[in-house]
DNA sequence: GGAATTGCAAGAGCACTGCTCTCTATTTCG
DNA sequence: CGAAATAGAGAGCAGTGCTCTTGCAATTCC
């Protein structure tokens, strides 16, 4: 295509790039099963062994785009944080969720690969993790900064005992600094609801019992924020 | 194998059955997505193109398991609550919540097959349907046996008005009768978490928040109770 | 009971897959 | 410039789902 010349190094990470991206699109018609190495090099018109140069068994290329597709969640949700610093936390919430939904909606496949069952087998190398908790940052972000700043009172009202060793105290300090235990707990509810909810609309699992999803999906997040969000009483 | 003398119809039912427990013991070692007919075949000492006499299709072989496994989790579950029929509602939700989550543990490939991904191009036919909807009925009566015959005051505390058709009507009122349309959503809440939960759990979510599962997990059956159960003050 | 029909398994074959290997042309580096 | 590293081509291997034909056995019909 492009007659561009290129350095051998950038040769490289471009090739590397429209393998991935040609993977994508192949993806999006097809889903990440039927993804086939040979597809993506005739794709590109180039011989499928060529494809080894790059990412030497199917399995690499498909944890680049599973990190790939991470990221591209966690960036969706980070902006769109952004573009409200200052509401109240309730639209926050929403917000945020409503992001983390639209993007899968909108890539399907890419959302069943990262949530979906995992490729037996197959286990996630330590980049796919860094970038897996992008999206859940942002998630305990929003809770973080409804409650700072509470009063004695809005935190006694929820406060109870957790039982010991239940959550994992290393990281919690600095990714949810100054919330209670419960909340935390409570917040891992929301986060495991929110993809509950988009895994079940996706896989058609809601058929018989949701006729609106739009709505169904505003009413499951007031619940959760009701459930996670200091009461604005 | 077995030298027994058989009718047809009798050979042809036992073949069937042979197929679909041995494609379920390859399952449990490699997973639903690298299920071969070839080696089911093998497996059973027969050739490959024997297979396709009892199953036209791989598709039409997995179906079958899909059903199977829809099947055998309402089955469980269903005994499981039959197991407390007079229990307090708090403690027949965590044995039923916890019945699925010892199903899914069991047999993580079965659930991944039926919650998880599913096969791109492949719509699940009425069959499926009817079995998925097992489960969800006996989530559906533990909430409904609790409200009924409660008083007025415990139903004002939770009632809320609804969007418009949020909601399917037909079907609810057979399912949950008698229950407040709030509560309904809220069901649904509580399902979707459940499952949510064990997805999480099963394909490894957790990692990195959660220690001790086990607790979490009586944690979040709490906290879903404390949401769709009256209130037992 | 014998003949026609149907059902089952075998085996060859097609187009596809992931992956390996060898060979050649080209670029990079000392 | 020459040596070393790299990209791509092409053949090939073992595996896959699925189709088709052939021969045999069991069932059904007259």
């Amino acid at each position: 295509m492009s007659e561009v010349r290129r350095s051998r190094a950038e040769a490289r990470v471009h090739q590397i790039e429209t393998i991935k991206s040609t993977s994508r699109r192949l993806m999006a018609k097809s889903g990440a099963p039927a993804l086939s190495l040979r597809e993506v090099a005739r794709e590109m018109g180039l011989v499928s062994s060529a494809i080894y140069r790059y990412f030497p068994t199917r399995d690499d290329l498909l944890t680049a785009l599973i990190v790939d597709a991470y990221n591209d969640l966690g960036a969706s949700a980070e902006r769109a944080l952004a573009r409200c610093p200052d509401g109240d936390a309730r639209r926050r919430l929403h917000v945020v969720a409503g992001s983390i939904r639209r993007w899968a909606k909108r890539n399907p496949h890419e959302y069943a690969l990262i949530y979906g069952s995992p490729i037996p087998g197959y286990d996630a190398p330590e980049l796919t993790i860094a970038a897996a908790t992008r999206v859940t940052l942002v998630l305990a972000s929003v809770v973080t900064d409804a409650w700072r700043g509470s009063d004695e009172h809005a935190r006694a009202a929820v406060n109870a005992p957790l039982p010991d060793g239940m959550l994992e105290r290393r990281g919690f300090e600095t990714v949810m600094p100054g919330v209670l235990d419960v909340t935390r707990a409570r917040a891992i509810i929301v986060w495991s609801q929110i993809f509950g909810f988009v895994s079940f609309e996706l896989f058609g699992h809601y058929r018989g019992s949701v006729r609106n999803t739009n709505r169904y999906f505003d009413f499951v997040v007031d619940e959760m924020a009701d459930l996670v969000l200091p009461t604005s009483g």
